[in-house]
DNA sequence: GTCTATAAAGCGATAGAC
DNA sequence: GTCTATCGCTTTATAGAC
């Protein structure tokens, strides 16, 4: 699990994110981890549901079966348990971003590929996404989550610049203003963490099928 | 947002005391008195910035130079500051979409007249349009705020309709989601609140204008 | 209409027993 | 690894003086 530059400066290592390589060890060392994986599993549920700010550290206790005070033999704060999952979402969605830009496909074709990434995380980073909307005002007013503005900073450089490539290019109307689509096209894609469960009539790429329909020609017909 | 330019004047609003005699003004239901709309505007800044479970009545009650049990004597509690919010918004926005409606146009045009809508409350409703979408959860959970509910689906109604009657008469194409659509389009306004704001490079109706180009068109070249 | 003063509950976090 | 017990602080809200 190579731990990727989002959060870099950070003074000691996490545990693994989901997906990453298993821990084969009987050790303590494993338990230990998959004990913390798990409670951030469940404080990532209720984030999910209610955002940051408004989960207590004791609803995540009781979620568990244990008392609050207990969940400081694993983690330091509050603070760092989203942090955990606020960087694995960060650190997957850039290395998966910066893949796309760098297959260096026409502008048409590199923006599907992102739009298909941010859909395709709706459900594995339910939570991250969650609190990106409802406390981002507050987080990115943390020293600690600096690294939020910076990779949302780069986010917003690749799209701009794919938008602008295909403006010049020919594919994409010129009458669009490229920051505004950007933010247009952020802003519908993450707003479905709401409203989207995995198992309903469409699953994340059914959706992300019919927002580029929408996207790249409209709702009328020609 | 300093504590007196939004209501410069603070006319006659001297004389009555409290204790049961209200002034009735011109018009039925005793206007609410100047200073208590005063403090609903504070607290809207408020919950515009941060939301309405992340602001305390503490803050309120330092915005208006006070402390924060005086804000007591005007309201019987933070809820029912949030409910005057956003039942304005609510009654407005009704009022207004069923007017469009009402005026039985084309489906485009019908459209049109609802996101025009849309985008026009971002300026002057973002305190109530911020806490629907931070909120949301918690607040139709509560009792007193079902109103928000049934009035959503009322307006999911009138969208769905017209994306509907659009397709039957051969505007929109036929092979885009009613529903999915609906919530596209609600979505991308609202969310806009988070970034927009007045005296930037484009006002509600150029953010408007935008988003129906590319709502109807696509940002393809054709 | 605002103040002083405070209640009652909840918050994040800590210390030390087991 | 969890519990008991609690600290220091903030929260919404109330009572009564002025």
């Amino acid at each position: 699990m190579t731990t990727t530059s989002a959060n870099s400066g950070r003074p000691r290592n996490r545990a693994t994110g989901e997906g990453g390589a298993r821990r084969r060890g009987k050790g303590s060392a494993a338990l230990a981890s998959e004990r913390r994986e798990h409670l951030v599993r469940l404080a990532a549920e209720l984030f999910a549901e209610k955002g940051y700010q408004a989960t207590t550290v004791r609803n995540i206790a009781d979620e568990a079966g244990i008392l609050s005070g207990s969940l400081y033999h694993h983690f330091d704060s509050k603070e760092s348990i989203v942090d955990e999952i606020l960087a694995g979402f960060f650190n997957e969605i850039m290395a998966a971003y910066r893949k796309v830009i760098d297959e260096g496909k026409d502008p048409r074709e590199t923006i599907a590929g992102l739009v298909r990434i941010a859909f395709g995380t709706l459900e594995p980073h339910r939570a991250a996404i969650t609190v990106m909307q409802n406390d981002w005002n507050h987080l990115k007013s943390v020293e600690r989550f600096a690294y939020l503005t910076r990779s949302e900073d780069e986010v917003e450089r690749m799209w701009v610049d794919t938008i602008k490539a295909g403006q010049e290019q020919g594919l994409f109307r010129p009458d669009i203003d490229p920051k505004l689509t950007y933010r247009m096209i952020r802003d519908t894609v993450w707003v479905a963490v709401r409203w989207f469960r995995p198992g309903g009539r469409l699953d994340s790429q059914g959706l992300a099928d019919h927002y580029l329909k929408v996207m790249f020609d409209g709702i009328n017909t020609h």
